[in-house]
DNA sequence: CGGCATATTGAAGACCTTCAACACAAGTGG
DNA sequence: CCACTTGTGTTGAAGGTCTTCAATATGCCG
């Protein structure tokens, strides 16, 4: 059983060796000098769907992506829901509950996913050895609050097609940060999700991924992604100059 | 503690007193045991318009407001100004420079204001010493997530009327946390300020500030807001339900 | 294959912006 | 004190972008 899980985790899907994970130095597997073996049982696997976390659920533990996909979201007061990220290998969900001990956000998995949990407690902890451990903690965290106000930039001043751009161009650099680079995008989320994430409608996304398809900027078929002109993605995004 | 600089601040304009300041037992002066006369003389003192750090700057400090107004932005790549937020007394700026050790925003006063400013590397060590104080500080970056959040929601799902009632009310809440429960609120910001941290234009602001007041749930003079329906404004700004 | 979810495309309409004119307040110099 | 200037805010009309509604197409999984 651990020995398929981990020949099925490095084919399906991109995955970070966790050398390569952001949370780095303060992976508390690692920290432990675990052996590959149990690094592995330490990770808990997600089918497509699940939801790891509620919205006002006690806030004990953080999740860092090992491979996979997961969605962050809000439900609003009318009852819709708002996106509030996309996470990939290496990203940590959860620090947005610390500071009222209950998580704000849904988390669901996109794709099969499987995640590090970090209990907080034992972040705190193995913080109180270090100071670089600390140090390392509170980069990650301001690091969090920078990737939000780029969001918030997309939002304030950029229209559909430079959102849409922005986000294809995204990820193509995320996933080239986790030494992915390729042109040859898989999306794991589906339309509505995009353009919820957006603020956009699913037709607007599918209209501008159209557009930008006859702009031979971009190939799109269904959920995958070939980027045909990067120079032109970027412009498009409103990125340049 | 009862010399004249003190008076002026209390009379002049908003402000926390130490203890409510929501850098709270984090405050430098404040661990130290110093005098009030102390804590005064460590505020810097900005006029307005006054940028008190710019995008690019090395990080060496966060700044606390103890009265006043400060905005913070980045100028986009076309040259243009995005307003990432507006700062009321006891709010921190800078979380965002840590994890590159430069700032990303530009810092700049919209009236008279009065910050503390307190050394990042001070309180680093101020950190080693005291788990408490750690704690609190990864709390006050949690709650700036959370905050940015807020914006992101605002953007994503609210149309203008919807964003300038939130943004109206979100003032008249930050003000009555602070211990200012009052109907009558100052912008110390401009109308383009105000449409350009929205996303919208000084003219669809101008509109439906007069549209609000139409409906009888604001009274709009100039930079002065009174609002005469709390339960309104609510509904108006897409929160009730 | 059939059924259902997801995605694309078109036409009409709503909302916000743009452009332009005007109103108003504050500050300056004669 | 007024005339002038400048910055800021308000209002109107036209136009553009995105949404809404509706129909059709594609893909997926039993």
């Amino acid at each position: 059983m651990h020995n398929n899980s981990y020949k099925r985790l490095r084919s399906n899907s991109y995955s970070v060796p966790c050398e390569l994970c952001s949370i780095g130095s303060l992976c508390i597997p690692m920290i432990q000098d675990c052996t590959l073996g149990n690094l592995l049982n330490q990770k808990k696997a997600l089918a497509k769907n699940e939801i790891a976390v509620k919205a006002g659920d006690p806030f004990n533990k953080l999740y860092v992506i090992h491979s996979g996909c997961l969605k962050s979201y809000v439900i609003t007061n009318n009852g819709t829901q708002q996106i509030t990220g996309f996470y990939l290998p290496g990203d940590i969900l959860g620090y947005e509950a610390i500071c009222e001990n209950k998580y704000h956000n849904y988390i669901e998995a996109l794709t099969h996913t499987l995640v590090c949990e970090v209990k907080y407690d034992r972040l705190i902890a193995f913080g109180n050895e270090s100071a670089s451990i600390r140090e390392h903690n509170i980069r990650l965290m301001s690091n969090e609050i920078l990737n939000q106000q780029r969001l918030i930039m997309i939002f304030a001043q950029k229209n559909a097609e430079e959102r849409l751009a922005t986000f294809v161009y995204s990820m193509y650099r995320r996933y080239a940060q986790r030494g992915h680079t390729s042109l040859n995008i898989k999306l794991a989320m589906s339309r509505a999700d995009i353009a919820n994430h957006l603020g956009l409608t699913i037709e607007t996304v599918s209209r501008i991924f159209t557009r930008l398809q006859q702009a031979e900027i971009l190939m799109v078929k269904g959920k995958y992604i070939l980027i045909k002109n990067l120079s032109e993605l970027i412009k498009a995004a409103g990125e340049s100059e």
